[in-house]
DNA sequence: ATGCCGATTGTAAATCGA
């Protein structure tokens, strides 16, 4: 089984590539994150037509989640329960997988903008909701995988400029230590259990040949629970859509288990 | 340095992302 997360930094302008990656890498769950577009707008037809169902929570500009699953999805939840949250983060779901249900949490984590500013401030919050929330889930689901955009770099190898970039945004302690806290919950980054290349990172600037200069981060993450972890097979980024014409600023994360 | 990219809105130039 593979579970597998991207931000595709708009569906209507990355659906083609989207349909093309899913031809040649047929994962079994795929999280998507920033749609930029609305319900009434998401492609269900073309993912069936590869054989996926899908839940989707979209919003009109910015954010927007969904769920690819070519097993059946129940219990669909939209956003953090009890946060009140104007923007389309959250979408999780239970796959029906043969060998038992998967809880997926698919998060599109906020931004932040810069430490002291409003926008940093919401991002705390939202972590804070977050973690809470995920302790009843992973109590109500013991084989759960939290995937998405974190938007934070966890450690200074996931940099390409650690030291230049510290306590920037994504690099911040603040953030650093909410990451942490949600491994404490039980949760281990699928990524990190296995050997990798140095600077391997997962999201790059379309500026300054961001990409061709390898300057990125490693910001997109899978953390499993307990029962995934034990049947936890490899995790790797895929950089090949990165070099497609007109990509996302962001490659998949894709995460086997036996 | 806060940006030369890219998407969106809306139809020019501002906003946002990370």
């Amino acid at each position: 089984m593979k579970i597998a997360t991207w931000n595709v930094n708009s569906l209507s302008v990355r659906l083609p590539q989207v349909v093309a990656w899913l031809q040649t890498q047929p994962v079994d769950v795929l999280a998507l994150q920033e749609l930029k577009l609305t319900d009434d707008k998401f492609p269900h037809e073309a993912f069936a037509a590869l054989g996926y169902q899908s839940e989707c929570f979209g919003q009109k500009t910015y954010n927007g989640v969904a769920l690819l699953s070519r097993y059946p999805l129940h219990d669909t939840v939209r956003n953090i329960p009890g946060l009140a949250d104007e923007q389309a983060r959250v979408i999780a779901a239970t796959a029906q997988t043969p060998e038992g249900p998967v809880r997926v949490v698919n998060g599109y984590f906020v931004n932040g903008q810069a430490p002291g500013t409003d926008k940093f401030a919401y991002k705390m919050r939202w972590l804070e909701a977050l973690h809470a929330w995920l302790r009843s889930e992973l109590a109500q689901h013991p084989a759960l995988a939290l995937v998405g955009d974190f938007n934070v770099a966890p450690e200074d190898r996931d940099s390409f400029d650690p030291e230049g970039l510290r306590e920037t945004i994504h690099h911040t302690t603040e953030e650093r230590q909410h990451f942490q806290a949600l491994l404490a919950l039980g949760l281990t980054d699928a990524f990190r259990c296995f050997e990798q290349p140095d600077k391997s990172f997962s999201w790059w600037d379309y500026r300054m040949l961001g990409f061709q200069k390898n300057r990125g981060l490693r910001i997109d993450h899978i953390l499993v629970s307990p029962p995934l972890r034990g049947r936890l097979a490899g995790c790797s980024v895929d950089r090949a859509p990165r070099k497609n014409p007109q990509p996302s600023d962001h490659a998949p994360v894709v995460a086997q288990f036996d």
